[in-house]
DNA sequence: CGGGTCGCACCTAAGTGCGACCCGGTGCTTTAGT
């Protein structure tokens, strides 16, 4: 049976779609893989064939639930049964089952937190897993360092599992990224499938502001011309709730907001209602996008700076999937790198954190592997630290502590932090430049993710290259106004089941 | 750094203008032992 004749057995497609061959047949020569394609052009596929092929199970590493819980159910709607979501959705029994029954399932998904966990991994190394697969790659990069240490355990975990067969997917990696990747993780002989970054239907705009109120105006203006449903992201959550409620007073329907401070159920709901074109654009932050498979986002609008090009391409990414025009706008006004700047460094502890608590820690001869309830009160009260930057002192101090002393362990974190945080300036910085740059945006953002080749302009390019008439009219002629079609009929049932779940569990407590 | 909110002074009544103060993104996990 050749590749066409498996994807047809197993999927019903008669052919692949760019990338998808090249990064299957690289993972069945037995290659550790790391695989670039464009979102929503199918990734999953390109496990999901090989663990098929290979008659044996893919263990994958996802960032978020919401995405497990989906490619979970994609699974079992086309007739997959042994699909295992290994997560805090579980309820108590059900988790002792499946890490009992483990053996049984083909695809298990897990979070990296999950393989931290000692009994998790135990359960896991009785495997005989077939493919590793880590599922947003970027991830390693953008979280490892600070926000979600548990990424950076991932060469350590895979160690612990035998080395096994290895295939990392994700969409917009720079070079820089994809070395990370592939260090982090521990891999050797990797092969590189990397499509292009450009997105030739994605007009890209910035706009220059004088200041907020002009920003405002700008984007009610854009929020009346263009149609088709369209993504706005802030930099905070207020922001992004106060923009919906000022869209909606002046006229604009079906505008909602989105961030990580909501429900969950109401996160659900409302992506829900975005997918399928109830709720036409979403003020939103950085917690929208990743998992959103929505083709026929016309417009992605950014109040507020991105932090750096790799976030960018990312969120501007989820326009336009379908391959027609769509367009990206850039508000910009002068000071507004001050807000990314300070975030970034907030997620870190300062140096007089550092040494207080690692102090205090010292001595008390807290036990770091069972930190008693007070301790944590009082780290996270007198000397008020973030529960971001205490998972980060903790990860740091656990990680060097069997070969540096207390004192040594100090000096390295200041240290590590002041690089972390410089180097994410100069991201910062680095994206600035090329937001200020006269020359061709698409360019740069190409030049960025190392493709040197001489590009192709389409016909909407960028600012810099001229953006002319009928840009607007021509994406809002896109726009179909044709009734609401259910892609996926099960939807609002299972949202239904997980809120019945959670209820029950919430009860139970 | 910048925007939003609050309270006060104004000095005469209802609304404005100013300074002080506060706050800001991304997500996973709650399981240990006879």
């Amino acid at each position: 049976m050749n590749l066409e004749e498996a994807l047809y057995k197993y999927f019903g497609y008669t052919s692949f779609r760019p990338g998808q061959r090249e990064i299957i047949e690289s993972v069945l020569k037995g290659s550790h893989t790391l695989g670039m394609l464009p979102t929503g052009t199918g990734k999953s596929l390109c496990y999901q064939l090989p663990s098929y092929l290979m008659s044996k199970p893919a263990l994958i590493v996802s960032p978020l639930l919401s995405l497990m819980q989906d490619q979970a159910e994609h699974l079992k709607v086309m007739g997959e049964k042994s699909v295992l979501a290994l997560n805090s959705f579980l309820s108590i029994a059900e988790r002792r089952r499946g890490l009992e029954e483990l053996h049984k399932y083909r695809f298990i998904f897990v979070s990296p937190e999950m393989l931290s966990i000692d009994h998790v991994l135990a359960a896991i190394q009785r495997l005989d897993i077939g493919l590793f697969v880590i599922d947003e790659a970027h991830c390693i990069s953008q979280w490892g360092y600070d926000f979600r240490p548990d990424y950076l355990r991932l060469g350590e975990v895979r160690k612990k599992l035998n080395c096994p067969l290895t295939l990392a997917l994700t969409a917009t990696a720079s070079e820089e990224v994809r070395l990370d990747i592939i260090s982090k993780l521990g891999l050797e002989h990797v092969e590189q499938v990397i499509s292009s970054v450009d997105r030739a239907n994605i007009a890209l705009s910035i706009e220059i502001c004088q200041s907020h109120q002009e920003k405002q105006d700008r984007l009610l203006e854009m929020a009346r011309e263009l149609d088709g449903s369209g993504i706005i992201y802030f930099s905070s959550k207020k922001a992004a709730e106060s923009a919906a409620a000022f869209l909606q007073e002046s006229g604009i329907p079906n505008v909602e907001f989105y961030h990580g401070g909501m429900e969950s159920e109401q996160r659900m709901l409302i992506q829900q209602q975005f997918i399928i074109g109830q709720v036409r654009i979403i003020c939103a932050t950085s917690a929208f996008g990743m998992g959103i498979n929505k083709q026929d986002v016309r417009f992605v609008i950014h109040f507020h700076l991105p932090s750096s090009m790799e976030s960018y391409l990312q969120e501007i990414g989820r326009a336009g999937r379908d391959g027609k025009q769509s367009i990206a706008v850039l508000l910009y006004c002068a000071g507004d790198e001050g807000l990314p700047a300070l975030l970034m460094e907030q997620e870190l502890p300062t140096d007089v954190q550092i040494e207080s608590v690692l102090a205090y820690l010292a001595l008390n001869k807290v036990d770091l592997d069972r930190i008693p309830k007070n301790v944590h009160e009082i780290i996270y009260g007198q000397y008020s630290l973030s529960e971001t930057q205490w998972r980060f002192m903790n990860f740091f101090i656990s990680s060097n502590r069997t070969n540096l002393s207390m004192a040594e362990i100090i000096e390295a974190m200041k240290h590590y932090v002041k690089e972390r945080i410089a180097y994410k300036n100069k991201q910062l910085q680095g994206f600035l430049k090329w937001l200020t740059a006269n020359s061709c945006r698409r360019e740069g953002v190409l030049l960025h993710f190392g493709e040197k080749e001489a590009i192709t302009r389409p016909k909407f390019c960028c600012d810099r290259c001229g953006l002319g008439e009928g840009l607007f009219s021509s994406i809002s002629e896109l726009a179909d106004r044709t009734p609401i079609k259910l892609t996926y009929e099960g939807w609002r049932q299972d949202l239904e089941n997980i809120l019945v779940k959670k209820r029950e569990q919430k009860h139970e407590e």
